[in-house]
DNA sequence: TGGAAATCTGAATACCTATTCCTATATCAT
DNA sequence: ATGATATAGGAATAGGTATTCAGATTTCCA
């Protein structure tokens, strides 16, 4: 995973206009104006972790429930606990989901509220699209 | 990419529960609001392509410069156009952005108010966490 | 304290995907 | 019409990642 480091890859293409084609003017607006090559990489970083189906369906399914333990959550989804454990290790290193201990059992929830409206928005758009 | 076709996976673990553990009742309730796999697989299919570091530029790009034509778009993200090209391509075919042609050019912009939230959302919540 | 339960961690394999090259299509200018 | 430009499409390779297995860790109960 390791949030994507390419070495200043913004800043390459002040030459890549060499090219044919293009407006300048247009080109070095949205050149000044993009995302920096390490933001990108967090952002692809989080939607990639987004895009896996089981990681998916956990997300979905502590959307809904609130929180749930690996061993429930892995029984609502119906994969084994190790590859729950092991994706929700995942979610967690990203901050999308957080851990609270009881006992034994380790109970996960969405960390932040932003990523609850995401996946609320992401299901809206489907829905009308 | 195909829309992820698990065949009725969401049914599977009815029996799941054999494994030790387990709030019978917790798992049940949320077992019948998951969301079903046709869902979650069209979700994480979206994610997934939001989660290469290529196209979350290019789509960022497309966000503030509002509309850019593929050689434009690949000088400013800094790639050749056939990989701006190819991943205008993916982002199309799931609805993402919108072509517009204009003679022989072809201007691409963010086809959806969702995707712009969603966008302008996943920077907020890098932004405070 | 000893053993069992719940979860974590690291490693290996098999699958998927991004990138690139080459070719095809469509539009404009002469 | 013909050549050139701008983009699209398919195929192959290289790289990354999900899944799984075996073992480690932490907590509870007797």
């Amino acid at each position: 995973m390791a949030a994507s480091a390419e070495p200043d890859h913004e800043v390459t293409a002040l030459d890549a206009c060499t090219e044919h084609c293009v407006n300048p003017e247009k080109v070095a607006e949205a050149r000044s104006r993009l995302i920096s090559g390490e933001e990108a990489g967090r952002l692809s970083d989080l939607f990639r972790l987004l895009g896996d189906p089981t990681r998916t369906r956990m997300l979905y399914a502590l959307l809904e429930a609130g929180e749930l333990c690996v061993c429930d959550l892995s029984a609502t989804v119906g994969i084994p606990e190790n590859s729950a454990s092991h994706a929700l290790r995942l979610l967690r290193s990203a901050g999308v989901v957080r851990k609270r201990r009881s006992g034994r059992m380790i109970y996960y929830s969405i960390d932040d509220a932003h990523v609850r409206l995401l996946l609320d928005l992401s299901r809206e758009h489907l829905k009308h699209s």
